[in-house]
DNA sequence: GGCGATACGCAACCACTAGTTGCATGAAAG
DNA sequence: CTTTCATGCAACTAGTGGTTGCGTATCGCC
């Protein structure tokens, strides 16, 4: 018997897709298929610099690949590996989404419980 | 026409559920009911200050509430409001999801359409 | 070929947060 | 009353998202 939520989750993977910048990043990406580190910045709030940054991150962690196109290097997303992503996104809440209805399952049993004894 | 996926995400419960130290110690509280500082800690490999720390920020965000009693403090979840994380974590994974399906029927289209080409 | 514009990478620096240790306080138990 | 135990507060470290500044390489054009 499991005593915790799975929690089997890739936790470089889940801190990648947990900044909100990044997934701003990845969201543009694949609208509109492939984007420099200049390109994105320009589509949101913060440098290039910081944009390079985590598209470092995505590439670590196999999100995105980046590759050198004359002076420019462009990345694209890795379709398999954001989908596997998304999976233990919806694993973990899944899991959570488990617990609490059994939770609430006990918490109406001990009522109805209660209700009996009273009835005695 | 929405150009880019929803994410509507309230930031402060997001990046509460984002840090997998606190995730455990929502699950360890989800188990057991209820919890202090001190008992949580002896259960995960950080200090009671830290585990107060993130009591503190589950606090604010309304996922936890604690309630001193005598000379402890005993913190039980709000399974409304985790349900509501829990909400967010699907629909920003489902967006992703459906996304991602789009893509595929594209390229997949476009596909489709060179063979198209090719057998003429 | 040479030169300006552009895209990149690297490094230093700031702010914030997760973690630590150390200490003081307040309630419970003997 | 004294001891014990849980808490809260403060200071300090390490890591990370963000910035600015600078050096370098490629492209496009004259």
């Amino acid at each position: 018997m499991t005593t915790a939520v799975a929690e089997a989750v890739d936790d470089d993977l889940w801190s990648a897709i947990g900044d909100p910048t990044r997934r701003r990043l990845l969201d543009l990406l694949l609208l509109e298929g492939a984007g420099t580190a200049t390109s994105l910045s320009q589509q949101l709030p913060v440098t290039r610099q910081a944009v390079a940054k985590h598209l470092g991150v995505l590439d670590r962690v196999g999100l995105v690949h980046g590759t050198p196109a004359g002076r420019e290097r462009r990345y694209r997303v890795d379709d398999a590996q954001l989908a596997r992503a998304v999976a233990q996104l919806a694993s973990v809440g899944s899991a959570w989404d488990a617990r609490l209805r059994r939770i609430k399952r006990i918490a109406e049993a001990i009522q109805v419980a209660r209700n009996d004894q009273e009835a005695t």
